[in-house]
DNA sequence: TTTATTAATTTTGTATACAATATTTTTTAC
DNA sequence: GTAAAAAATATTGTATACAAAATTAATAAA
């Protein structure tokens, strides 16, 4: 069958739409949405709504919400429905610890394969990061604090260990959300140009070190001790016979 | 609403099915035939037939095979349908590249984190591989020389990690269908005790080391030269102005 | 008023229907 | 008989309908 023009459908808002297009779209859009905080954690992802406002059916949501759970920002209670991740500190433990793991290996690997476009190429990602500092835009700091993350990750060429590391950046915005403590260290910048300096002038163990380091400060500013997490009222105001608290009922 | 009993509603085969049961059932049956190379790499997935032989609709058996295609096992192509994956010899360098890095670090956590009986269960799985090996069951055998890595990864207490591993350690099962040259070295049982006494005595780089000759000896009896891969024909038997070879067509 | 029970509503899980695309078969021209 | 074109068939992508479960609201009992 030859065809002169792609067919179009047309769905209830009116714009056309080719078959399977939708589904990368809708899942940039939720992935921004979140790691740029526009969705807190904890957040109910109505299928409903959510087809409402993309103008698709709740099948193409549904595909989208299962993607993002496999990838951890999104939880999904099976018959309660999709939420925007609340990693618990264990969690936050966990992927920072992964992250030094497996970026320290890519920076090793990123100095073998590196050209010097690589290095250009990273240090106008700082340079972006920078200027976002300055302008106080936290969202996209946010977002290109991690991108020099992604960058290196990708002067490695290896798809697989990128792909987990574009996870693990995703997961840590979402800690960094929970549990930073107090305003944002300015110094993320510069540790990053130092680690540039290092894999340009091809010292390994002081680029793995260096981002080592800077993961493990990453993880200091966190307060991952769970204090007003999970804080039991009823142990609390609970004295025995104290007739005035009822008694616990099962949560 | 109280409800005594579930309800539950029958499915065109008469057997009960309560809601969002068959989803996991269905994704582990599937995964396991395909690591038991039940399901040949390169085999298309029809969504009909399987919801046919599962008794369920397209609809569970797509969200099925999108999970494997995130995992890496299977590869859709849009509006083709889904496939077992077949690995390119690029991608078998990078998995296993990304496996001595992550099992690297595995082995070092697994030193730190180990309690005696989790030494015991590794050598259980040691016996029950080298057992299959004897059997000559080289199914089973795949999967428990997996099984080992799987369990090594539980004992560093990452969950992120061990979920790498997992989809790992399942898509070097498909690499070496594809690619191994000639038999089933036998001395994978002996290695894997070697890595067990070096992680018990906390002989750390001699464990790690041990880990990345392993995975590196698992490489090296892989051909990832794409020999017979890509052979072109055409090539081959087109001569100069030689009228018996039609002109190659598209493909 | 408060608590427990029941009913109503909402939302997710699955099956099915239809549309868009890909594949196969048939037809037609050479 | 071959190759291209067209039709027929099959398969995937999406919307929708209905069922199952959860949540919320309403009612009844204490």
């Amino acid at each position: 069958m030859s065809r002169t023009a792609p067919t179009v459908a047309l769905n209830q808002s009116g714009s056309p739409t080719r078959k399977g297009v939708n589904n990368e779209y809708i899942y940039e859009e939720m992935f921004a949405a979140i790691l740029e905080q526009r969705l807190a954690p904890g957040t109910k992802l109505s299928e409903d709504t959510l087809g409402e406002i993309f103008s698709v059916s709740r099948t193409v949501i549904r595909a989208v919400l299962q993607r993002l759970a496999h990838e951890r920002i999104v939880q999904i209670h099976p018959n309660r429905g999709a939420f925007v991740s609340e990693p618990s500190p264990a969690e936050a433990q966990e992927v920072l610890q992964a992250r030094r793991l497996i970026e320290a290996g890519i920076v090793r690997e990123a100095i073998l394969k590196q050209i010097p476009s690589d290095m250009e190429t990273l240090r106008r990602s700082v340079a972006a990061e920078r200027e976002s500092l300055e302008k106080r835009d936290h969202e996209s700091w946010v977002r290109l604090s991690g991108d020099f993350h992604l960058k290196l990750a990708a002067i490695a060429k290896n798809r697989t260990l990128a792909a987990y590391v574009k996870e693990l950046v995703s997961r840590t915005s979402l800690i960094i959300v929970q549990y930073q403590k107090g305003n944002v260290s300015p110094c993320s910048c510069d540790e990053h140009t130092e680690i540039i300096k290092a894999i340009e002038a091809h010292e390994e163990e002081r680029a793995v070190e260096l981002m080592i380091a800077h993961l493990k400060a990453c993880e200091d500013q966190l307060n991952l001790r769970n204090d007003e997490v999970k804080v039991d009222l009823f142990s609390i105001f609970a004295k025995p016979g104290n007739r005035a608290v009822k008694k616990r009922s099962v949560v």
